[in-house]
DNA sequence: TATTGTTATACTCTATAACTATA
DNA sequence: TATAGTTATAGAGTATAACAATA
């Protein structure tokens, strides 16, 4: 087929360097207060975060994989790093012994108490401040959309194509 | 102690996790992009677009700094692998003693131009494609003012006090 | 045989501090 | 004294591959 577009308008640049920007220089104002405020990294938050919010307090390890990290081992270091902290609890699961359980604990829970709000200031100030209450509307629905997209868009050449003939 | 707000409203909280997701899944794809197609790490694609875009090819060192990466040593660890790989060259400034002038080579370009299409069809086919034009030139104006607004703020305590005359 | 998770390992990246040289 | 850049170094994070255990 024809090559695509060999650039993007000026529209689509300035949309989309000003998403990179402003996504770069927002995560690293949340870095510094979650590293400041709780000593954690922002994947370490995200873990946490999302433990916290499950009904259980817990996830799978694959689960907690595919959201958050990239790599089965990236997420078996996070752990160990959380449960060596206290934060997180590990358990082999009871409906399958092959799947390991992360459980949040009360000092994980604690840990995420004293940390949210300053996350929730560094967000509020950093990127809602300059929008209105129908701005955040109209950037969420923006943005929905683009995420179902590419969550149902296969990686392509992610799926480890180990053919060894291929390119 | 008096809490600050404790949490984000919804629709907030919405257009938050949202914009965390489509970025992170972006950053994600690209970077895979740029190491197949050029074996070039983000940072390294961002400086040599920079420079590319310059119109002498050329920037000082702190303004690359200041622009793409956070430490000024990270910076010359960049340039000096981009330098070993014949992208950029440097040389001291002209004008100005202290500083060192990167200039991108015609293999700089030459790579960036072999890299870029591949970069524009993630961008477009991730990014754009679940957005109208209209949807392009809306999102854009709702990231303008945000990113002026992080731009303008100053990194809470990030900044170790450098102000001149100022607090 | 496929899936889940861990381990060992190697590598990339980043930041801090000490240092040199110029303004 | 302040600024520009480099170097040394140390630490965090990530991915790949080999491995063990269960389905």
């Amino acid at each position: 087929m024809p090559d695509s577009p060999p650039s993007l308008d000026p529209v689509q640049l300035g949309a989309y360097f000003a998403l990179v920007e402003v996504t770069s220089l927002l995560r690293h104002a949340v870095e510094q207060q979650l590293k400041e405020a709780g000593d954690l990294s922002y994947v370490q938050f995200q873990l946490l975060a999302r433990l916290g919010d499950s009904p259980t307090g817990s996830h799978r390890m694959t689960d907690l994989a595919d959201g958050v990290v990239y790599s089965r081992s990236g997420l078996t270091y996070q752990a160990s790093l959380l449960e060596k902290a206290g934060l997180v609890v590990r358990a082999p699961s009871p409906d399958d012994e092959r799947s390991t359980t992360v459980t949040i604990t009360d000092a994980g829970r604690a840990l995420l108490a004293r940390v949210l709000p300053g996350h929730v200031e560094v967000v509020s100030g950093l990127l809602f401040e300059p929008l209105s209450r129908d701005d955040v509307r109209t950037l969420a629905a923006l943005l929905a959309p683009v995420r179902d997209h590419m969550r149902s868009t296969p990686p392509r050449s992610a799926a480890p194509r180990r053919r060894k003939g291929g390119a």
